[in-house]
DNA sequence: ACCTGAACACCGTTCAAGT
DNA sequence: ACCTGAACACCGTTCAAGT
């Protein structure tokens, strides 16, 4: 009776069971916090105040762990990415805008894609942005290509931007960090590097996701000129 | 003197004194060999005959050692891939044939390439391929859209193939992993995945490297469409 | 100057032992 | 059924000691 009555005032005291969701948000707001490298069986255990060896009860080791965490975050991106009323280029523009959103706001995402063989949270983008392409009247036989096409655009933006955040300290603000960069390829041999060192300057100038999204309508008006 | 004759008489047996060349080149086989897990500072001290703090002499850290052995690969590749005489459509997509070659022979570059932001390789591939953007007398503020759009989506090619090779058992060739994929896909639930099903077929019957090319293509239709 | 290899501070994962 | 945490088999990296 007295023991009963101690757990009901305490209620928010009480550690909640473990579970594979439980330990999946965990691991989201660990590599959120401290990045892909900072994502480690003990830190997580602790957050999770429980020993490393019970996370693996519930997920059969760290591939999963870290499939599962994107998902995670894809997952819902990709329900919230359903514009009822728009044309399939305006539906490709938005899915792709919100994916760079998503992976912008958690970077490690971008390495997990391409990490892995087409895994889960792979397979839902290509089948969205499939879905786009059959609804663009692109031929059949030209339908995969167009999606692959699109999706591995993506995992390339995607790799960078993990690659980038992996690098910026972590005070530093992406302005900053674009700016470091750029000043190194300005700095470039101009005999060797005659391009990369003129367009070193339109890497300030630009905005990340506007870049990204202009190369989504580059792809967009091939298709179209296919048709 | 008897130590000198004896020297003379086995130079074959002699060590090669460590350099850095000699690391990179020794990591570039143990990569092709055993793939991105083998590399260790212990298996290529064994391999070099030496110890693994030896190696720290020459090279600052594994990371820096990736760096090297990927642009051991790459640099060489671009170089062979100078056409003279080619239209600018065609020198991007000899270009594009030649990485795809070299990073189907040496799948980790494709991790690789992704894994630093714009390291000295792929600054190299940006270069290359921003001179044939601009000799497609793409306007000047379009250059840079076109040329990082055909490169990262090289880079999501390459991180794809770099993940199957991380997944395919080394004894089993592509087709037979490509025919494993196909059939998981076509095994998805059709309601939720209805284009991923149908597409599933022509991963089997599409060529790799055929199917990269198209994709260059369409991006290249879309540049010349907007110019 | 260059190499050696033991030692350090970590990892992911396992597993006997508990509840 | 589920959790605990010590132990195992690794890592990358350092560094005193050698040549």
């Amino acid at each position: 009776m007295r023991t009963m009555a101690t757990r009901a005032r305490h209620p928010e005291r009480r550690q909640e069971p473990l579970s594979r969701e439980r330990i999946v948000g965990a691991a989201v707001e660990l590599l959120d916090a401290v990045g892909e490298s900072g994502l480690t069986f003990r830190a997580l255990a602790e957050r999770l105040a429980t020993g490393p060896g019970a996370i693996y009860w519930h997920i059969a080791g760290k591939t999963e762990l870290l499939v599962a965490a994107t998902d995670a975050v894809v997952a819902p991106t990709l329900d919230a990415a359903d514009a009822a009323d728009a044309t399939p280029q305006e539906a490709i523009r938005t899915l792709a805008g919100d994916l760079f959103d998503a992976i912008d706001d958690h970077p490690w995402v971008g390495a997990q894609l391409n990490r892995a063989p087409a895994p889960p949270p792979l397979l839902r983008v290509l089948e969205r942005i499939g879905g786009r392409v059959q609804a663009l009247h692109v031929p059949e036989a030209a339908q995969f290509t167009a999606a692959c096409t699109l999706l591995n655009y993506i995992l390339g933006v995607a790799g960078q931007n993990a690659a980038n955040a992996r690098t910026a300290q972590p005070g530093a603000d992406r302005g900053e960090f674009l700016d470091a960069v750029a000043s190194t390829w300005a700095q470039l041999d101009p005999a060797q590097y005659p391009f990369t060192r003129t367009v070193a300057g339109q890497l300030r100038t630009h905005d990340d996701r506007e870049e990204f999204l202009a190369g989504i309508d580059l792809i967009l008006t091939g298709i179209a000129a296919r048709r």
